[in-house]
DNA sequence: CTACATAGTTGCAAGATACAACCATGACTT
DNA sequence: AAGTCATGGTTGTATCTTGCAACTATGTAG
Protein backbone atom coordinates (compact mmCIF):
# COMPACT_ATOMS: atom_id res chain seq x y z
CA UNK A 1 0.00 0.00 0.00
CA UNK A 2 2.77 2.81 1.42
CA UNK A 3 4.47 0.84 -2.18
CA UNK A 4 1.54 1.76 -4.44
CA UNK A 5 1.32 5.00 -2.75
CA UNK A 6 4.56 6.04 -3.47
CA UNK A 7 4.55 4.63 -7.20
CA UNK A 8 1.61 6.68 -7.77
CA UNK A 9 3.79 9.99 -6.53
CA UNK A 10 5.95 9.32 -8.87
CA UNK A 11 3.68 8.83 -11.92
CA UNK A 12 2.22 12.48 -10.85
CA UNK A 13 5.81 13.42 -10.72
CA UNK A 14 6.86 11.78 -14.63
CA UNK A 15 3.58 13.30 -15.36
CA UNK A 16 4.53 17.26 -14.17
CA UNK A 17 7.86 16.54 -16.01
CA UNK A 18 6.89 15.36 -19.25
CA UNK A 19 4.08 17.99 -19.31
CA UNK A 20 6.88 20.45 -18.51
CA UNK A 21 9.36 19.04 -20.91
CA UNK A 22 6.61 18.98 -24.14
CA UNK A 23 5.56 22.44 -22.74
CA UNK A 24 9.60 22.93 -23.72
CA UNK A 25 9.58 21.40 -26.47
CA UNK A 26 6.26 22.65 -27.81
CA UNK A 27 7.67 26.51 -27.33
CA UNK A 28 10.90 25.77 -29.87
CA UNK A 29 9.02 24.28 -32.24
CA UNK A 30 6.49 27.27 -32.32
CA UNK A 31 9.76 29.03 -33.07
CA UNK A 32 11.19 27.62 -35.53
CA UNK A 33 7.99 26.58 -37.83
CA UNK A 34 6.77 30.21 -37.93
CA UNK A 35 9.09 31.28 -40.18
CA UNK A 36 8.96 28.39 -42.61
CA UNK A 37 5.16 28.35 -42.20
CA UNK A 38 5.38 32.00 -43.87
CA UNK A 39 8.04 31.25 -46.40
CA UNK A 40 5.83 27.67 -47.95
CA UNK A 41 3.34 30.55 -47.93
CA UNK A 42 4.79 32.73 -49.90
CA UNK A 43 5.84 29.77 -52.16
CA UNK A 44 2.09 29.20 -53.20
CA UNK A 45 1.65 33.24 -53.11
CA UNK A 46 3.92 35.61 -52.33
CA UNK A 47 0.65 37.60 -51.14
CA UNK A 48 -0.09 34.63 -48.82
CA UNK A 49 0.27 34.71 -45.56
CA UNK A 50 1.54 32.28 -42.45
CA UNK A 51 -2.29 31.57 -41.81
CA UNK A 52 -4.04 30.76 -44.89
CA UNK A 53 -1.27 28.46 -45.93
CA UNK A 54 -2.47 25.89 -43.05
CA UNK A 55 -5.86 26.81 -43.82
CA UNK A 56 -5.40 26.03 -47.42
CA UNK A 57 -3.44 22.95 -47.32
CA UNK A 58 -6.50 21.35 -44.74
CA UNK A 59 -8.88 22.15 -47.50
CA UNK A 60 -6.25 20.25 -50.09
CA UNK A 61 -5.93 17.46 -47.73
CA UNK A 62 -9.25 16.79 -46.34
CA UNK A 63 -11.60 17.94 -48.70
CA UNK A 64 -13.85 20.62 -49.02
CA UNK A 65 -15.11 22.49 -45.54
CA UNK A 66 -17.48 25.31 -44.41
CA UNK A 67 -15.58 28.68 -43.54
CA UNK A 68 -16.90 27.66 -39.62
CA UNK A 69 -15.21 24.48 -39.39
CA UNK A 70 -12.05 26.10 -40.40
CA UNK A 71 -12.81 28.63 -37.70
CA UNK A 72 -13.23 26.03 -35.28
CA UNK A 73 -10.18 23.86 -36.83
CA UNK A 74 -8.08 26.53 -36.10
CA UNK A 75 -9.41 28.24 -32.98
CA UNK A 76 -9.64 31.33 -35.10
CA UNK A 77 -12.34 34.40 -35.39
CA UNK A 78 -15.15 33.95 -37.85
CA UNK A 79 -14.29 37.20 -39.29
CA UNK A 80 -10.35 36.04 -39.62
CA UNK A 81 -11.24 32.95 -41.25
CA UNK A 82 -13.80 35.32 -43.80
CA UNK A 83 -10.55 37.80 -44.63
CA UNK A 84 -8.49 34.92 -45.28
CA UNK A 85 -11.29 33.48 -47.59
CA UNK A 86 -11.62 36.33 -49.23
CA UNK A 87 -7.96 36.91 -50.01
CA UNK A 88 -7.95 33.26 -50.87
CA UNK A 89 -10.72 33.74 -52.88
CA UNK A 90 -8.85 36.76 -54.69
CA UNK A 91 -5.84 34.67 -55.70
CA UNK A 92 -8.21 31.64 -57.37
CA UNK A 93 -6.85 29.15 -54.73
CA UNK A 94 -10.42 28.22 -53.46
CA UNK A 95 -13.46 27.72 -55.09
CA UNK A 96 -16.64 28.31 -53.38
CA UNK A 97 -19.89 26.95 -53.85
CA UNK A 98 -22.85 27.38 -52.27
CA UNK A 99 -24.30 24.30 -49.77
CA UNK A 100 -27.18 22.55 -51.07
CA UNK A 101 -28.05 21.98 -47.80
CA UNK A 102 -27.85 25.04 -45.89
CA UNK A 103 -28.61 28.20 -47.18
CA UNK A 104 -26.69 29.99 -45.13
CA UNK A 105 -23.37 28.34 -45.46
CA UNK A 106 -20.85 27.80 -48.32
CA UNK A 107 -18.33 24.82 -49.17
CA UNK A 108 -14.65 25.93 -49.41
CA UNK A 109 -12.39 23.78 -51.48
CA UNK A 110 -9.11 23.87 -52.75
CA UNK A 111 -8.70 24.68 -56.24
CA UNK A 112 -6.89 23.16 -59.52
CA UNK A 113 -3.93 25.97 -59.40
CA UNK A 114 -3.79 25.07 -55.68
CA UNK A 115 -3.51 21.62 -55.84
CA UNK A 116 -0.32 22.24 -58.51
CA UNK A 117 1.21 24.65 -56.19
CA UNK A 118 0.49 22.70 -53.31
CA UNK A 119 1.87 19.42 -55.03
CA UNK A 120 4.97 21.41 -56.38
CA UNK A 121 5.90 22.08 -52.90
CA UNK A 122 6.17 18.41 -51.94
CA UNK A 123 9.23 18.98 -53.99
CA UNK A 124 10.74 21.31 -52.37
CA UNK A 125 9.28 20.06 -48.93
CA UNK A 126 11.33 17.03 -49.36
CA UNK A 127 14.12 18.86 -50.38
CA UNK A 128 14.43 21.09 -47.32
CA UNK A 129 13.19 18.80 -44.64
CA UNK A 130 14.99 15.04 -46.11
CA UNK A 131 18.00 16.12 -45.83
CA UNK A 132 16.97 17.09 -41.82
CA UNK A 133 15.21 14.36 -41.27
CA UNK A 134 17.62 11.82 -43.32
CA UNK A 135 18.37 9.96 -39.85
CA UNK A 136 14.13 9.52 -39.33
CA UNK A 137 12.64 6.24 -40.01
CA UNK A 138 9.68 6.63 -41.90
CA UNK A 139 7.75 4.94 -39.02
CA UNK A 140 9.21 7.22 -36.69
CA UNK A 141 8.01 10.24 -38.15
CA UNK A 142 4.63 8.42 -38.45
CA UNK A 143 4.50 7.69 -35.00
CA UNK A 144 5.88 11.21 -33.91
CA UNK A 145 2.90 12.34 -35.85
CA UNK A 146 0.61 10.33 -34.63
CA UNK A 147 1.63 10.99 -31.16
CA UNK A 148 0.89 14.63 -31.89
CA UNK A 149 -2.41 14.01 -33.33
CA UNK A 150 -3.40 12.75 -30.60
CA UNK A 151 -2.08 15.68 -28.41
CA UNK A 152 -4.04 18.26 -30.57
CA UNK A 153 -7.10 15.84 -30.25
CA UNK A 154 -6.72 15.98 -26.43
CA UNK A 155 -6.09 19.85 -25.48
CA UNK A 156 -8.90 21.04 -28.02
CA UNK A 157 -11.27 19.63 -25.50
CA UNK B 1 16.44 -6.17 -56.14
CA UNK B 2 12.98 -5.05 -57.92
CA UNK B 3 11.79 -6.12 -54.85
CA UNK B 4 14.55 -3.64 -52.80
CA UNK B 5 13.98 -0.37 -55.32
CA UNK B 6 9.96 -1.01 -54.95
CA UNK B 7 10.68 -0.95 -51.28
CA UNK B 8 12.51 2.26 -50.96
CA UNK B 9 10.08 3.95 -53.46
CA UNK B 10 7.28 2.70 -50.65
CA UNK B 11 9.56 4.32 -48.16
CA UNK B 12 10.05 7.76 -49.74
CA UNK B 13 6.43 7.72 -50.14
CA UNK B 14 5.90 7.50 -46.78
CA UNK B 15 8.32 9.44 -45.76
CA UNK B 16 6.50 11.79 -47.66
CA UNK B 17 3.13 11.40 -46.21
CA UNK B 18 4.58 11.18 -42.87
CA UNK B 19 5.91 14.58 -43.61
CA UNK B 20 2.84 16.29 -45.01
CA UNK B 21 0.95 14.58 -41.97
CA UNK B 22 3.78 16.41 -39.14
CA UNK B 23 3.13 19.49 -40.80
CA UNK B 24 -0.35 19.54 -40.62
CA UNK B 25 -0.35 18.79 -37.05
CA UNK B 26 2.41 21.39 -36.13
CA UNK B 27 0.17 23.55 -38.19
CA UNK B 28 -2.94 22.99 -35.77
CA UNK B 29 -0.99 22.54 -32.29
CA UNK B 30 0.40 26.16 -33.42
CA UNK B 31 -2.87 27.57 -33.37
CA UNK B 32 -4.21 25.77 -30.52
CA UNK B 33 -1.30 26.58 -28.50
CA UNK B 34 -1.27 30.44 -29.01
CA UNK B 35 -4.03 30.69 -27.05
CA UNK B 36 -2.85 28.51 -24.26
CA UNK B 37 0.31 30.69 -24.50
CA UNK B 38 -1.03 33.69 -24.04
CA UNK B 39 -3.50 32.82 -21.00
CA UNK B 40 -0.08 31.68 -19.26
CA UNK B 41 1.99 35.17 -20.11
CA UNK B 42 -1.71 36.96 -18.56
CA UNK B 43 -0.70 34.08 -15.31
CA UNK B 44 2.80 35.54 -14.70
CA UNK B 45 1.45 38.87 -15.40
CA UNK B 46 -1.90 40.71 -16.67
CA UNK B 47 0.26 42.97 -19.20
CA UNK B 48 2.11 40.37 -20.53
CA UNK B 49 1.85 38.72 -24.21
CA UNK B 50 2.39 35.70 -25.42
CA UNK B 51 5.66 36.31 -26.75
CA UNK B 52 7.16 37.58 -23.79
CA UNK B 53 6.30 34.10 -21.88
CA UNK B 54 8.48 31.95 -23.88
CA UNK B 55 11.56 34.96 -23.83
CA UNK B 56 10.84 34.90 -19.95
CA UNK B 57 10.57 31.48 -19.67
CA UNK B 58 13.80 30.81 -21.63
CA UNK B 59 15.81 33.33 -18.90
CA UNK B 60 14.40 31.53 -16.19
CA UNK B 61 15.56 27.81 -17.46
CA UNK B 62 18.31 27.90 -19.41
CA UNK B 63 19.91 31.40 -17.49
CA UNK B 64 20.99 35.28 -18.83
CA UNK B 65 21.15 36.27 -22.06
CA UNK B 66 21.97 38.69 -24.02
CA UNK B 67 18.67 40.68 -26.05
CA UNK B 68 20.52 39.52 -29.16
CA UNK B 69 20.55 35.99 -28.30
CA UNK B 70 16.89 36.23 -28.24
CA UNK B 71 16.16 37.43 -30.99
CA UNK B 72 18.27 35.03 -32.76
CA UNK B 73 16.54 32.06 -30.96
CA UNK B 74 13.23 33.43 -31.27
CA UNK B 75 13.57 34.70 -35.08
CA UNK B 76 12.88 38.13 -33.50
CA UNK B 77 13.34 41.30 -34.80
CA UNK B 78 15.55 43.15 -32.44
CA UNK B 79 13.03 46.01 -31.75
CA UNK B 80 10.30 43.52 -31.33
CA UNK B 81 12.84 42.03 -28.34
CA UNK B 82 13.82 45.29 -26.96
CA UNK B 83 9.98 46.28 -26.45
CA UNK B 84 9.37 43.48 -24.53
CA UNK B 85 12.20 43.52 -22.61
CA UNK B 86 11.16 46.64 -21.23
CA UNK B 87 7.81 45.89 -20.57
CA UNK B 88 9.72 42.93 -18.35
CA UNK B 89 11.91 45.37 -17.18
CA UNK B 90 8.63 47.53 -16.02
CA UNK B 91 7.04 44.82 -14.17
CA UNK B 92 10.40 43.66 -12.40
CA UNK B 93 10.24 40.25 -14.10
CA UNK B 94 13.98 40.58 -15.42
CA UNK B 95 16.58 42.37 -14.34
CA UNK B 96 19.17 43.96 -16.59
CA UNK B 97 22.85 44.25 -15.77
CA UNK B 98 25.62 45.70 -18.16
CA UNK B 99 27.80 43.00 -19.67
CA UNK B 100 31.21 43.41 -18.40
CA UNK B 101 32.64 42.18 -21.68
CA UNK B 102 30.45 44.38 -23.75
CA UNK B 103 29.99 47.58 -22.98
CA UNK B 104 27.26 47.57 -25.74
CA UNK B 105 25.43 44.67 -24.49
CA UNK B 106 23.24 44.06 -20.99
CA UNK B 107 22.88 41.02 -19.52
CA UNK B 108 18.88 40.01 -19.20
CA UNK B 109 17.90 37.45 -16.63
CA UNK B 110 14.70 36.46 -14.78
CA UNK B 111 13.72 38.02 -11.45
CA UNK B 112 13.33 36.03 -8.02
CA UNK B 113 9.73 37.62 -8.95
CA UNK B 114 8.99 35.51 -11.86
CA UNK B 115 10.88 32.77 -10.87
CA UNK B 116 8.22 32.39 -8.29
CA UNK B 117 5.76 33.21 -10.41
CA UNK B 118 6.53 30.71 -13.00
CA UNK B 119 7.02 27.62 -10.24
CA UNK B 120 3.47 28.92 -9.00
CA UNK B 121 2.17 27.85 -12.60
CA UNK B 122 3.44 24.60 -12.54
CA UNK B 123 0.23 24.09 -10.78
CA UNK B 124 -2.12 25.36 -13.15
CA UNK B 125 -0.68 23.76 -15.62
CA UNK B 126 -1.23 20.65 -14.06
CA UNK B 127 -4.73 21.44 -13.14
CA UNK B 128 -5.06 22.95 -17.16
CA UNK B 129 -4.17 19.61 -18.29
CA UNK B 130 -3.91 17.04 -15.88
CA UNK B 131 -7.81 16.67 -17.53
CA UNK B 132 -7.03 17.04 -20.58
CA UNK B 133 -4.09 14.44 -20.84
CA UNK B 134 -5.37 11.95 -18.20
CA UNK B 135 -5.44 9.38 -20.39
CA UNK B 136 -2.14 9.50 -21.33
CA UNK B 137 0.21 7.34 -19.29
CA UNK B 138 3.32 9.38 -18.15
CA UNK B 139 5.05 7.14 -20.74
CA UNK B 140 3.74 8.44 -24.03
CA UNK B 141 4.03 11.82 -22.55
CA UNK B 142 7.37 11.27 -22.21
CA UNK B 143 7.44 9.72 -25.59
CA UNK B 144 6.14 13.08 -27.29
CA UNK B 145 8.39 14.92 -25.70
CA UNK B 146 11.36 13.01 -26.63
CA UNK B 147 9.89 12.75 -30.38
CA UNK B 148 9.42 16.56 -30.28
CA UNK B 149 13.12 17.55 -28.86
CA UNK B 150 14.87 14.73 -31.62
CA UNK B 151 12.83 16.58 -34.33
CA UNK B 152 13.34 20.23 -33.09
CA UNK B 153 17.19 19.23 -32.76
CA UNK B 154 16.88 17.89 -36.17
CA UNK B 155 15.30 21.21 -38.26
CA UNK B 156 17.51 23.29 -36.11
CA UNK B 157 20.23 22.67 -38.41
C1' DC C 1 42.80 57.13 -37.04
C1' DT C 2 39.42 55.62 -40.08
C1' DA C 3 36.01 52.49 -41.64
C1' DC C 4 32.94 49.02 -40.63
C1' DA C 5 30.18 45.82 -37.69
C1' DT C 6 27.25 45.06 -33.77
C1' DA C 7 23.93 46.00 -29.41
C1' DG C 8 20.11 48.29 -28.49
C1' DT C 9 16.32 52.06 -28.87
C1' DT C 10 12.68 54.29 -31.13
C1' DG C 11 9.45 56.10 -34.93
C1' DC C 12 6.59 54.47 -38.31
C1' DA C 13 3.66 51.67 -41.24
C1' DA C 14 1.59 47.36 -42.25
C1' DG C 15 -0.68 43.24 -41.06
C1' DA C 16 -3.47 40.09 -38.23
C1' DT C 17 -6.76 39.37 -34.81
C1' DA C 18 -10.63 39.80 -31.47
C1' DC C 19 -14.89 41.86 -30.59
C1' DA C 20 -19.17 43.40 -31.79
C1' DA C 21 -22.88 44.76 -34.70
C1' DC C 22 -25.33 43.22 -38.45
C1' DC C 23 -27.92 40.41 -42.16
C1' DA C 24 -29.75 36.17 -43.95
C1' DT C 25 -31.16 31.63 -43.23
C1' DG C 26 -32.52 27.74 -40.64
C1' DA C 27 -34.56 25.15 -36.57
C1' DC C 28 -37.60 24.69 -33.02
C1' DT C 29 -41.84 25.96 -30.22
C1' DT C 30 -46.45 26.92 -29.64
C1' DA D 1 -47.98 30.00 -39.51
C1' DA D 2 -45.63 33.30 -36.29
C1' DG D 3 -42.19 34.10 -33.14
C1' DT D 4 -37.92 33.13 -31.01
C1' DC D 5 -33.49 31.76 -30.93
C1' DA D 6 -29.24 29.77 -32.96
C1' DT D 7 -25.96 29.69 -36.69
C1' DG D 8 -23.06 31.06 -41.10
C1' DG D 9 -20.95 34.75 -42.80
C1' DT D 10 -19.50 39.81 -43.61
C1' DT D 11 -17.75 44.07 -42.26
C1' DG D 12 -16.20 48.09 -39.22
C1' DT D 13 -13.24 49.22 -35.50
C1' DA D 14 -9.67 49.14 -32.04
C1' DT D 15 -5.69 46.99 -30.61
C1' DC D 16 -1.62 44.61 -30.73
C1' DT D 17 2.57 42.88 -32.69
C1' DT D 18 5.92 43.00 -35.81
C1' DG D 19 9.34 44.33 -39.44
C1' DC D 20 11.94 47.94 -41.36
C1' DA D 21 14.76 51.72 -41.06
C1' DA D 22 17.19 55.40 -38.96
C1' DC D 23 20.04 56.59 -35.14
C1' DT D 24 23.36 56.37 -31.06
C1' DA D 25 26.99 54.21 -28.75
C1' DT D 26 30.41 50.92 -28.40
C1' DG D 27 33.63 47.63 -30.23
C1' DT D 28 36.92 45.78 -33.91
C1' DA D 29 40.03 45.58 -37.83
C1' DG D 30 43.02 47.52 -41.22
Amino acid sequence: MMLAVGTEHRDEVRRDEAMSGLEHEIGRLLRRVRRGLADRAAQVDPELNATAYPLLATLAEFGPHRAADLADMFALDKGAVSRVVHQLLELDLIVRTPDPKDGRASILSASEKAMKRLAELVDSRREEFGALLSDWEPDELVDLAKGLARFNASISE
